[in-house]
DNA sequence: CTGTTAGCGCCTTCAG
DNA sequence: CTGAAGGCGCTAACAG
């Protein structure tokens, strides 16, 4: 059995190296009949298609995007938004017939499968700033999702703005408010951010939201004491719950909880209703992002929904489109019973 | 600024395309002045380094291997059993300067990779059995981990004397046993096994397991009753504890537990203590894997550690080592405070 | 150490 | 529908 290329099927076959050719890509070239032939000869020949590698050399373009993850994989694909975000990626994907590559944010070698893809697109700033770097200088197509790079194109929503809004719809006079915040400053475990240097002022969207948070805060005469400020270095429940047991039994104790995350939220109210809490007359709660769970739960959580799902998709398509326009999706403010 | 190719940057050098090359790929081709006078230079044009698409067409190899593991990335990620072994996988891959892509066992475009990587190296037998069909035909370089490929090299360890021996660790004459098995049948939810179909008997790590301890059994004139015998479809906590619970409720009580992970035995444990039960007096309980979380628990888990990221790299080495032996890995039972 | 050359497997064009 | 030719970007072998 060699080597089974295109021109070595053609001539066992008997017919000409642009007819297989054609027959695999474009089947307006040839008569139906012809076609099926060839690719049932093929087939039983084991010989599935012209070399991609190959192909990807002649026609300069793979049909692989490359997905880049901010985080590890585990952290990424544990969390419901991110993991709505990649279904949406990967059900656009396949609409337009290309393929996905998940690729780690912590990963170091970019160049390694660079020339095997068509381009990048980032969801979130990746952990390891090298790959920025790279991602900067890169030939291919790239495009940000939750992060601005110079010049490339990018799909967002409006973080302070949403942010503001949620909070709005929570805050009262008078009231003692507690942010629970997503990764704000470079810190390995849950605590208050204090006077810690902030992460990255600029692209971050936690600090855009902080932003909507603080502005909230002031148009209602509030303002954020000092250790009400937390940082919370995961999505995740661990992380979430230590953040909020320790903000509960701050004295005085907060009447607003504004969470980063709708997993930060639900830790939060678990936390509450533990403590005796009722929810919203003794303290209400806030999320953000946008999650079935927050349905399902009691009392369910006001947040600001974004869609990930629409959003992954609309991240391919923005990839996709030649013009290189910045995409602010819509966002939507939904009140539950938390607030 | 143009295409910037090995050829493009020779002539902007007034150099040989092959002193590039040579630059890139074999150092001792050329002074160690030469070269870094290149390599910088081609740094401030840009130039990262041959195409990558390119050399691989032409080597005939792209140093990338991809992993195609049994299920989603979600599942697989989060168990610390899998990502132990990738760990040692990427480990021991960039020891030899290769890279590693990571394909779900979900996905049904094998070809769109195939003529990307070098070859595959497949943990647990893939979800999506369409993939094994293409595995089996493919012309690259394919091991298996966990289970058997017709012709194929492999990794593995002698599953059903591991999971005797962990058995007869823990039997005792007119012992209650009850089996919590992973994956035995094709269901979705923790459920009795009873008369449903066995999901793959041949190559699954399951049934072998399930061999062992039925041999164990035996040979301490023990039987399995029907209901004892526990269908659990993933290794995680939620599944994991509804069998526990529902295992421990059934009367006569088990006072052994069989448990084809640790994660399972943890949660087992948990439960049995949680009910006031003592352990090892009242039930015994034995896991399978080895992992740390079992050496922080008290009491401790009596298991077979099999070293996954030891396996991890033993699996890149015979997939680098010509020879399609397949590897017999040791095993360790250890025994701990539950038996 | 340099320059040249012949492909790796494929796609596209163009004349038949 | 065929057949031939050129080239995608690169490497390896060989002659200088």
């Amino acid at each position: 059995m060699s080597k089974l290329t295109l021109k070595s099927v053609a001539k066992t076959l008997g017919v000409s190296t642009a007819t297989i050719s054609n027959a695999f890509n474009r089947p307006d070239q040839l008569s139906v009949a012809l076609r099926q032939k060839i690719l049932q000869a093929c087939h039983e020949l084991g010989y599935f298609g012209p070399n991609k590698a190959a192909q990807s050399l002649r026609k300069g373009s793979s049909g692989i995007v490359a997905v880049i993850l901010s985080d590890s994989l585990e952290y990424m694909v544990s969390d419901p938004v991110a993991s709505q975000f990649l279904q949406g990626v990967s059900r656009e994907l396949e609409r337009h017939q290309l393929h996905l590559l998940l690729f780690s944010g912590q990963a170091t070698n970019l160049e390694a499968i660079s020339d095997f893809v068509d381009g990048f697109i980032c969801y979130g700033a990746p952990r390891n700033t090298g790959l920025i770097e790279q991602l900067r200088h890169s030939r291919k197509r790239v495009l940000t999702v939750d992060f601005d790079l110079a010049g490339r194109p990018s799909v967002n929503i409006d973080n302070e703005q949403a942010a503001f809004d949620s909070a709005m719809a929570v805050l009262r006079p008078k009231d003692t408010v507690a942010v629970l915040g997503l990764r704000l400053i470079d810190a390995a475990g849950s605590q208050p951010v204090g006077d810690k240097p902030m992460w990255d002022n600029q692209s971050s969207i936690a600090h855009r939201r902080l932003d909507g948070y603080q502005r909230a805060m002031q148009q209602c005469g509030l303002t954020l004491a000092a250790d009400y400020l937390w940082h919370i270095p995961e999505s995740n429940q661990n992380y979430a719950r230590e953040a909020a047991r320790a903000v509960l039994a701050m004295s005085p104790r907060p009447t607003v909880l504004l969470c980063m995350s709708d997993l930060i939220g639900l830790s939060a109210m678990r936390e509450a209703l533990q403590l005796g809490l009722r929810i919203p007359q003794d303290i209400r709660v806030v999320g953000f992002d946008g999650i079935e769970e927050t349905l399902r739960y009691h009392p369910t959580l006001t947040s600001v929904w974004q869609f990930s799902d629409q959003k992954g998709e609309a991240a391919v398509r923005a990839f996709l489109n030649p013009d290189d326009t910045t995409l602010q999706l819509p966002y939507e403010l939904r009140l539950g019973e938390s607030s």
